[in-house]
DNA sequence: GTAGATGTTATAGA
DNA sequence: ATCTATAACATCTA
């Protein structure tokens, strides 16, 4: 589910509601015990009586301050959600239950922290492929260096994305886009998008990229992924920001779960997936050399 | 019913 | 260096 943008815009989301807030319970499903580490107990104590100090995002990753030494990590994975309820009154709306935080916790609640206002924060997990842990400075700097440059920091140019690109020259470009060590936060969503503005084949091989087409791929990650966090996101399926609401640039998508349709762009392919690795990248044969 | 696919990532082995 | 298979898990579709 969540690529840099929808994580962004959760983060930007939960900022501003729980930075300060004092965490005064903590529970956890019993299946999803093992997902927040060695137990349940040490994760509570933890956080309960803690107050969250700062939020971050790097890549796909959430960061939640508890204090100098220590943090919360999260990542959501396929089908995670965090859902902040600001007040603990449960609204129905025409007899039926609506979306959002208001019938909250489902039956994917995995972990539930309560605030001392009353407030709760939800992380919810159909595939429960998400986490959450405790760590220290060292283990937080750890799982930090494991991801390369992010496309929206300001200093982040063309000589940058060139030396990535001399540095993986036999990847195939889809899978070149995907991996967080060398570009953080893109996924198969905005990887295949970056590639249709681009114009380049997501089978092509990295170091077979003309200059000119190397200046457009770098373009096109910056523009796909700004543009995608100003709509809020995408929603497939699964992704609420923190507020339960769904993103808006699935309608702005240009080839991903276009397969099989005529392609928006040059009005002759017909938009075509393949497999890629272990993963699905759609792509219209006719305008991406 | 059932095989295959789904927005992610880590790891082992070739 | 790069790729493949596999695994974590639940749900939906063809
Ligand atoms: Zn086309």
């Amino acid at each position: 589910m969540p690529e840099l943008p929808e994580v962004e815009t959760i983060k930007r989301g939960l900022d501003k509601q729980i930075i300060n807030k004092r965490i005064s319970k903590v529970s956890i499903e019993k299946s999803f015990i093992k997902k927040v580490g060695p137990s349940a107990n040490a994760f509570k104590k933890a956080l309960e009586g803690k107050t969250i100090k700062n939020v971050a995002r790097r890549s796909k990753l959430l960061m939640f301050e508890i204090n100098k030494e220590q943090s919360l990590i999260v990542h959501l994975k396929m089908t995670g959600q965090l859902v902040y309820r600001p007040k603990n009154n449960k609204i129905v709306v025409g007899g039926h239950p609506i979306a959002g935080p208001q019938n909250l916790p489902s039956k994917f609640t995995r972990v539930t922290i309560q605030f001392a206002d009353k407030t709760t924060l939800f992380f919810n997990d159909v595939r429960k492929f998400g986490f959450l842990k405790i760590v220290d400075r060292k283990e937080l700097n750890e799982a930090l260096s494991k991801y390369g440059r992010e496309p929206i920091d300001k200093d982040f140019n063309f000589p940058h994305f060139k030396s990535l690109i001399d540095k993986s020259p036999r990847k195939k470009v889809k899978s070149f886009l995907l991996e967080q060590k060398i570009i953080a936060g893109l996924g198969n969503i905005y990887a295949d998008e970056s590639l249709f503005v681009a114009k380049v084949n997501p089978e092509r091989r990295v170091d077979s990229l003309t200059k000119s087409e190397q200046k457009l791929l770098f373009v096109a990650i910056v523009e796909i992924i700004k543009k995608a966090i100003k709509y809020k996101g995408t929603t497939f399926s699964d992704y609420v920001n923190a507020k339960g609401g769904k993103g808006n640039f699935q309608k702005h998508l240009q080839v991903y779960g276009r397969n099989k349709l005529e392609c928006l762009r040059c009005k002759k392919g017909i938009i075509t997936k393949i497999k890629l690795g272990s993963r699905s990248a759609s792509f219209c044969p006719i305008c991406q050399k």
